[in-house]
DNA sequence: ACTTTACCTCAACCATACTTGAGCTTTTAA
DNA sequence: TTAAAAGCTCAAGTATGGTTGAGGTAAAGT
């Protein structure tokens, strides 16, 4: 190794999990960053494996990676996130998360008194009803989410 | 109309506040059931309305269709579901719920400690470790879920 | 009767999140 | 020094969950 401090595309593939082609492709979306050595080989500053990990936990909060992006542009660009950095997203998402248990935890008391009752207004349902996805769009900047119901 | 207690693609579509497209998409995925009329237009039991008002909680849980589809699957062919067939639905994915609901919590209390912390050993941290992924496993039949890790 | 609306099939397309493969270059290890 | 291993780019393919459109038939309204 060259550089102790400097990591190559196949080490963090093999250190986190993942393949490569997957790194690539976190770097076309932006997620994360490199650059390139003398014989335009990817090469990445040790902090890309924490941003792995925790674009990895993201995921498995349900999270896009749109989303994920747009969190993690709030990181220093010019400088190594510090832990206040680190914490803040941790505050941002577990707040989401507070947040989407509270929804599961209604959806999974309203199943058993919705599914076997009588109740086919779907529209005033609330096992059907959409109202819940609203407080989803607390987290991430802007978040231009414009999907429009079904007709 | 002709017949009260027969529906149309589009009264259904409309009901339920989804795409006619949708449901010949359910329909050819086997989450729904149809017959043709003397035209070869589909026409639904009553009782679709309620699947389909299942289908689309039990995505808001976060469960997919081929799940979806087997966990319906237990509802009887032959005969229109009573309340308790729809009942014992509504208890599997109440304990599934359950069993997401204290994965995401723990994900949500490791969130602190692990992001900031110095825990790069990815295989280890609890953020980043795959194992609460098994638990998912106890919803549905059979469910040949063979995905291979990264390499 | 005739027009409009609804419905039909089938193929193609969209987004998300990746993976695979071809063809070629760079690094590394014996 | 040379062969294997690792890396590169770009295009295409995979799976999920639908949506859109073309071209044609059926049913309903007036």
């Amino acid at each position: 190794m060259s550089n102790e401090a400097t990591w190559s595309v196949g080490r963090v593939a093999k250190r986190c999990g993942i393949k490569v082609s997957t790194l690539h492709f976190y770097e076309q979306k932006g997620l994360i960053r490199s650059w390139r050595n003398q014989g335009n080989q990817r090469r990445y500053k040790p902090d890309v494996l924490r941003r792995i990990s925790v674009i990895k936990a993201a995921q498995k909060l349900g999270i896009t990676l749109e989303k994920i992006k747009d969190t993690l542009a709030d990181l220093p660009d010019n400088r190594t996130p510090t832990v206040e950095d680190w914490e803040r997203l941790s505050t941002r998402w577990h707040k989401m998360l507070n947040n989407r248990i509270a929804r599961l935890a209604k959806l999974r008391d309203s199943l058993g008194s919705c599914i076997g009752c009588g109740c086919l207004s779907l529209s005033k349902c609330p096992l059907y009803n959409p109202n819940d996805e609203v407080a989803e769009h607390d987290i991430g900047p802007v978040l231009l989410n414009s999907k429009s119901s079904a007709t």
